[in-house]
DNA sequence: AACAATATTTGACCTGGATCAAATATTATA
DNA sequence: TATAATATTTGATCCAGGTCAAATATTGTT
């Protein structure tokens, strides 16, 4: 989840009215989740947000008995299952700990009327849904115009921390490859 | 571009507040575009935004010498090169009017500006930036699932405007297949 | 209507990457 | 350190959908 232009969300907050950020954290706990366990299970509505602190976590959904992975969650990254979040209801998606997770977690009424009261809290989550199109908009490009090695290069070059961290057969499904085509790229770079 | 929760939309316009809609208003003008004529190209910076109001245009970029087209426009629809709108620098998108069109157009900056009086405008953005981030994600998602039969047959079911009114050849790249094996999908069903 | 340009279909052939199956590594646990 | 469980690699085979080429429609223009 790593985005182009993430230093204009640094000089947001530097900007922020005074009590905004107060506001955002007086509404969100730091909790500790152990590897394996679940942040969100299909069929359940998003009503957390996440903002991992420390640890590694997934989100995947099941195509028949195949898990697709759809992004990868590391310290700073928003962890969700973003269409249910945003839609508030129930969604296909999946968020798992790789590993222990600690995150600030944050209740979706209570962040939606703090944006009521700080202006510049919209202007926040305004800013982060952008860049997260924009994200999901490079990746729609990269599978339209790069075959299966070109994608793994990529996220080797731009992403070295997931290749370094995450189990091949996440990745695999997250770069729309087999495990086993993948495997023999990695061979043969 | 049909997203769901659309209605969404129509809800938070109906409660803004009064002078923000008529600010919205004061800073766009109404342009015809003729057939053809592009209203962004690549290595431009999209300053402008294009609130479709009657015709049709799409969003494309070129992959070598092949165009790969990402979204279609029709009337209420909101035209844009968004990553090159959203960082405000030159994209790799082609913005051009399929049919002759009419658009309510906003400059970048006054928008801005707009945003930082009237929260409510804020609140409309994200909204729009929420749904068009939904609507990315359930394409990367048929991307992932779907083969290029039911991915036609989604598009048909989903968009039939689309199937009805634009060229196979631009539908084609839209849906990832090329133009042959779409038109034998064609042929078979 | 006749011609040119553009769009769509059809045919023949090929390949990237999937699938199925089995062999090795690697890691975790008693 | 064994043993089980999990992860990764390697081999053999197959096919959805791509590419190249050519035949038809269809549409626009004089």
């Amino acid at each position: 989840m790593m985005i182009p232009g993430s230093d204009k969300v640094d000089e947001l907050i530097a900007h922020m009215a005074p009590g905004a950020l107060a506001a955002l954290e007086n509404i969100s706990v730091t909790r500790t989740f152990a590897k394996g366990s679940f942040l969100l299970r299909q069929d359940e509505t998003a009503r957390k947000s996440y903002h991992i602190l420390d640890g590694i976590a997934r989100r995947y959904y099941l195509d028949g008995d195949r898990e697709i992975t759809t992004a990868f969650f590391f310290a700073d990254d928003l962890a969700l299952a973003f269409d249910s979040y945003i839609l508030q209801r129930p969604g296909r998606e999946f968020v798992q700990c790789i590993t222990e997770v600690t995150a600030s977690v944050t209740d979706y009424q209570a962040f939606e009327a703090a944006k009521q009261k700080y202006p510049d809290l919209l202007r926040f989550d305004l800013l982060l849904t952008e860049l997260y199109a924009v994200w999901l908009e490079e990746r729609l490009f990269e599978f339209h115009t790069c075959n299966a090695e070109q994608r793994y290069r990529t996220l080797l070059d731009k992403d070295p921390h997931i290749v370094l961290q995450v189990p091949l057969k996440y990745i695999a499904s997250y770069l729309g490859i087999s495990l086993e085509t993948l495997s023999r790229i990695r061979a043969r770079i």
